[in-house]
RNA sequence: GGGGACGUGGCGGAACUGGUAGACGCGCCGGACUUAAAAUCCGUUGAUUUCGGUCGUCCGGGUUCGAUUCCCGGCGUCCCCA
């Protein structure tokens, strides 16, 4: 009897699989009537190192591709890397690598402790984004999107990021900050190329109804995010002579019209047309534009900066009331990229208008009052009404509710040919410019004559030069002495290649579909594709809920419109898990200390720790997601070298719901390991060599462990199938101590034979979770090949069921005894048994029973007084 | 401010559609083995108790034979949006 050496075992196994080559996909055509089914969680950044995050997101799919594959499943699980990205021109610019060759050694680092983690992947369709035959089918599917119109340039204010020297998106401004430099982000007017996102926003909230294995958690942030939201475009006429170009009026949007009658003012973006030709011809127009440009651009940066305005001076006529004039300000609160950029202000009933009403004392007007009011006496302060009520002191809409009002306003708007109604979205389109080197080229040429220009598909990949320079912020390309110097490919003079290369977003949002087959001519076999989309469990972070899953949706979608692929939806199932966390440890001089160089010693039920180093005290903080700046990191290399893989994997399944965060502690991982061993010791026990089956089903205790060891196939196969794994290994651990009370030594040979059915059982149920003990295990007690070849094994429905219960008997709902019936037992004969009952009959003494429910098979209660 | 999730022993957490609250693990305590420690193995472990019980799932109400679960009102924590 040998103690269980993961650091023997884990190796062989993995080069046995590899040997074996048991991950390799089947192609569709050889898959028969197999079902298919389709695992990937999100793929890994190549930073250098795998951390705890990554180990647990992995071995979840893990777990699910293993079970399906043992059910009889064709999977697909493949493994990647989003491998673009300014973390690799910021190792450049401090030290002097280029970001390539930083990129592939780390991808190299990764693929190798990724493979220790003893992932069933097919490696052989490993890409990195960064791979020119990747972002080379990026760049022929994007001329794709750009002769379809869904890829266009503007100008337009974007967010730019002055420390990384870019551009980003409104998703990755994150508290006026740039979400990876941290910087405060400033407002600028770029060209920049857009992928019409916005003609999806519909089909992308529609589509959320499909996803009903996705978290609803999930889907109410993508539709909260696309902001879908039925208003009105009316025109304001002016009073006096109207600026040049605004004849027409000055067309607003809101999504109140209900409170039509209750505007006090008119209010236009600072980068409005109105704003910009005024701003010409008056200067004190132009200093408070300039003034409203610094700050960020997002949504909440204007929201919670202090509302200004200038008054332009322009009044406009109320459309439904003549006899009233509003004025026209600049606001700063006003965005012009929703709506029309210029709003009409109803201070009664909005906030921001009334905050800048009472700024500028502009008149206040209610026009919706809440039910209980007194109409004479109603009057908001500085706390805006927007609940529901009837609206009043609006003409002909008084005393209609305001739903009935907004109907209202719209058709008289209308019919007098002043406005439309119309529907707007939050959502922009997807800015996908960055002036950055390492990311994938967008393939055109701009031509003095010709203008933009598609390369040609046969001149693609359109491949990174690799002689660049990071000695200066900026971008690379643009000071490359040749590469943007080419001719026109329609005119043949002289043109410039673009040098923006596309948001790494955009190389996430299609791997999926690449892995179905990773060496197709065409961006996407659409055969491989048909056959393996949706992905049916995708696995990941709720940090990626709109950004990643939001674009990825989209491409499929645009994509699907191009006919390169067939599905809608790329991801049919989603998962998001929670994060890994640790306790935090401050030394005596307030600095963070890491966990391995602090003893934590418990004292009773309270806890203390001391440097291991000298035992000064250290304070023991929050417990927060493992980061490098808080250093509560814990390696798992020094986990996988302490307690192996199998330990490291079950213990970050087993200890919280897959979805929560799970903290890492010593204790627990030591706890994964125990039950590693105990594992091995109860197999290990079993006599050599083959043990002669005996017939075993008459003698009781073997009866009982072989029905133990069916309801446990039945238990997992529903924890597995519901993300609850947890439970599961729970379950596990249950039966490991029920089948540890019949140990082998000195057993009977019908004990032994029972054992040797649930030994058996019990090798392939842990396999998902702890694949190398698996086989060891499986390899011990002589299991035909390896058990990752080996089936689920199958419930026995007669042995799974249990003949007798035992019921709860309660009197007044308090538990007062309880009695065995068999099975499904009607509810007269258990009612008898239970009255029957000594100790209940003692607890009735003296009371009348008025009532008695019996719930077959799960409790009887009494009811007596 | 709006929307959502959550709140259970010393700790992480179980409890499927209302039906024995605390599965399983950690920790603590006790025991075996050991010269000793570690490791390993075995056992106890919600509180309280006059050993009959009584109390107990954030707090206060409600529905029900029965509520951790459903409803109403608070408090607290976290997430998303503004």
């Amino acid at each position: 009897m040998a103690r269980y050496n993961p650091k023997e075992s884990e190796p062989r196994w993995v080069k046995a699989w590899d040997q074996a080559g048991v991950f390799t996909t089947k192609a569709p055509s050889d898959a028969g009537d197999q079902p298919k089914y389709y695992v990937l969680e999100m793929f890994p950044y190549p930073s250098g190192r795998i951390h705890m995050g990554h180990v647990r997101n992995y071995a979840m799919g893990d777990v699910v591709a293993r079970f399906k594959r043992a059910r009889g499943y064709n999977v697909l699980h493949p493994m990647g890397w989003d491998a673009f990205g300014m973390p690799a021109e910021n190792a450049a610019m401090e030290r002097g690598i280029h970001p390539k060759g930083w990129t592939y050694d780390n991808i190299a680092a990764m693929r190798e402790q990724l493979k220790l983690l003893g992932l069933s992947i097919d490696w052989s369709r490993e890409f990195a984004t960064c791979d020119p035959d990747y972002y080379g089918h990026q760049q022929a599917w994007f001329l794709s999107l750009l002769q379809k119109g869904l890829v266009y340039r503007k100008e337009g204010v974007v967010n730019w990021d002055p420390v990384d020297m870019t551009v980003l998106a409104n998703e990755q401004v994150i508290d006026g900050r740039g979400w990876r430099s941290g910087a405060v982000v400033e407002k600028r007017k770029l060209t920049q190329w857009f992928l019409r996102i916005t003609d999806y926003a519909d089909a992308l909230i529609e589509g959320l109804g499909g996803l009903e294995r996705w978290p609803d958690k999930v889907r109410t942030m993508q539709e909260n995010w696309i902001g879908r939201s039925k208003g009105l475009r009316l025109r304001f006429q002016f009073m006096d002579q109207a600026p040049t170009g605004f004849d027409v009026g000055l067309e607003v949007y809101t999504t109140r019209p209900d409170t039509l009658f209750g505007a006090s003012f008119l209010a236009i973006a600072p980068d409005h047309p109105l704003s910009d030709s005024l701003a010409k011809a008056d200067p004190a127009v132009a200093a408070f534009v300039a003034e409203c440009r610094k700050g960020g651009a997002s949504g909440a940066d204007i929201e919670t900066a202090e509302k200004k305005g200038l008054d332009t001076g322009l009044c406009v006529r109320h459309p439904l009331d003549p006899s009233q004039t509003l004025p026209v300000w600049i606001g700063n609160f006003v965005l012009m990229d929703y709506g029309t950029g210029a709003i009409f202000g109803c201070p009664a009933h909005d906030q921001r208008d009334l905050d800048f009403a009472r700024k500028y004392d502009l008149k206040v007007h209610p026009v919706v009052l809440p039910a209980g009011e007194n109409p004479e006496t109603f009057s908001v302060g500085l706390e805006a009404y927007t609940g529901p009520g009837t609206v009043f002191n609006s003409s002909f809409l008084d005393g209609l509710d305001i739903e009935a009002a907004k109907v209202r306003v719209i058709d008289q708007i209308e019919a007098a040919g002043q406005g439309k109604g119309a529907t707007v979205y939050r959502l922009r389109d997807w800015g996908v410019s960055r002036q950055r080197y390492w990311g994938c080229p967008i393939p055109v040429i701009h031509c003095q004559a010709c203008g933009v220009v598609p390369v040609p598909r046969d001149q693609l990949p359109i491949i990174l030069p690799d002689d660049v320079t990071f000695d200066r912020p900026g971008n690379p390309l643009l000071r490359h002495p040749t590469w943007r110097h080419v001719s026109c490919p329609t005119c043949g003079a002289a043109a410039e290649r673009e040098t923006d290369t596309l948001d790494t977003f955009v190389d996430s949002s299609w791997y999926f579909a690449r892995f179905t087959d990773p060496t197709a001519a065409e961006p996407i076999n659409k055969a491989a594709a048909d056959y393996w989309l949706p992905v049916d469990q995708y696995i990941g972070g709720v940090e990626h809920a709109v950004l990643h899953l939001l674009y990825a949706r989209f491409v499929t979608r645009a994509l699907k419109d191009t006919g390169a692929l067939d599905v809608a939806e790329p991801f049919a199932g989603l998962f998001t898990q929670g994060m890994v966390t640790h306790e935090t440890y401050r030394g005596p001089d307030g600095q963070w200390v890491e966990p391995q160089s602090v003893e934590v010693i418990a004292e009773g039920n309270t806890r203390r720790a001391v440097m291991l180093d000298g035992g000064a005290p250290v304070v023991i903080g929050d417990i927060e997601k493992m980061s490098k700046s808080k250093k509560n990191v814990v390696a798992p290399e020094d986990i996988f070298d302490a307690y192996g893989v199998d330990a490291a994997r079950l213990f970050v399944m087993s200890d919280s719901p897959p979805e929560r965060d799970v903290q890492w502690t010593n204790g627990g991982v030591e706890g994964a390991w125990r039950f590693v061993h105990r594992v091995w010791t109860e197999f290990d026990s079993q006599p050599e060599g083959a043990v002669a089956p005996v017939p075993y089903l008459q003698e009781p205790r073997a009866l009982d462990l072989i029905k133990a060891a069916h309801r446990l196939i039945g238990a997992l196969t529903d924890s597995i199938e519901a993300f609850r794994f947890n439970g599961g290994i729970a379950k596990l651990y249950e039966f490991l101590n029920i089948i540890k009370g019949l140990p082998a030594a000195g057993a009977t040979p019908e004990i032994l034979s029972a054992r040797r059915d649930a030994l058996s059982i019990l090798a392939r149920l842990v396999a998902p979770f702890t694949p190398h003990l698996a086989e060891a295990c499986w390899e011990r007690i002589g299991g035909e090949g390896m058990v990752v070849n080996a089936p689920w094994p199958v419930l026995d429905p007669e042995l799974a069921a249990d003949d007798q219960r035992i019921l709860p008997v309660q009197i007044n709902g308090k538990r007062r005894g309880e009695v065995t019936v068999p099975a499904g037992l009607g509810q007269a004969e258990v009612e008898q048994i239970a009255l029957a009952d000594e100790g209940v009959a003692r607890h009735l003494e003296g009371l009348t029973v008025r009532k008695v429910i019996v719930v077959t098979d799960r409790i009887v209660n009494i009811v007596a007084n």
